[in-house]
DNA sequence: TCAATCAGTTTCAATTTAAAACCAGATTGA
DNA sequence: TCAATCTGGTTTTAAATTGAAACTGATTGA
């Protein structure tokens, strides 16, 4: 079941970040995690993701450094599946496909839920490139040097 | 061949961003359409993709408003690929993406393409999440609420 | 002790993907 | 001009992936 790739090795790291989390569920267990779902069964039943599909997924992500799992907090037997130090280092990418989803995927005035401050409820700004000195960079600006 | 689903109606962002986008074509397929690549074959090409499936990822995409066909550029018959606005709005995504690569998917002194400032050479600096005051914003400290 | 829960694994059908062959219209070159 | 080639697909078929459900075995709670 778990799948056997070739393991990208080509000079874009694009490519190489998707061919590791460019995958419907694995992004979503991402997303889960960070919302502090730890358990097999809170994922499986927040996604209605089919269970060996989430097994397979774990697994990958485990394997690829993202989720860790140690003895469950609750004291049982059980195991949890945590964010690691790299996993947690996906919060822009999330935070990235959320305020896309926000602007480009709800109708105007439907609701959807939202990243807020913890300490201070507000919402969190924007977040887009910048240039150098500190200007928003609009993808025209930019451009990809091949292998620097 | 072409999709058709339930059409994601959740109230999450991030899961119906991925629905549109979580796909590994999908998304390798708007890096390219950034870097400037906008014919069927130059994607064909790059991306090492099946014919059949880059011809049904585009109908998507352009069903999806993230890119839209024109009359190619060069004066022939045929046509060609362009982001939208909806696209373009996708480049803090594929940043975050290529940033998170950059850090934790080469070995260090490996060498990987680099995104600069076209107009200064610089490279793009390290995008993050801020607080509404203007500081880093951790994972942690952030938190959804459901349906505001 | 015993039923329910948890975390998977196995099985098998259905969907998706990939590779290759095929095709029509546009372009090029002799 | 008209044959060869190029472009942008579609079709076909096999292989891989997914999903649903049944199954397993350990763990927990009563």
């Amino acid at each position: 079941m778990s799948r056997r790739k070739p393991a990208n090795d080509g000079p874009c790291p694009v490519a190489r970040s998707v061919d590791v989390i460019g995958d419907r569920w694995s992004l979503l267990i991402v997303r889960d995690a960070f919302d502090g779902t730890n358990r097999f069964g809170d994922f499986q039943r927040n996604l209605g993701v089919a269970r060996n599909i989430l097994s397979d997924r774990l697994r990958q992500l485990v394997e690829a450094g993202i989720l860790e799992t140690r003895p469950a907090s609750d004291g049982t037997a059980y195991k949890e599946y945590v964010l690691t130090e790299r996993g947690e280092s996906l919060f822009p990418v999330v935070v990235a496909l959320r305020q896309w989803g926000e602007r480009h995927l709800f109708a105007r005035g439907e609701r959807h839920s939202r990243l807020v401050d913890r300490k201070t409820g507000e919402p969190i700004p924007f977040m887009a490139p910048k240039a150098g000195n500190g200007d928003a960079l609009m993808p025209g600006e930019a451009e990809v040097r091949k292998l620097t």
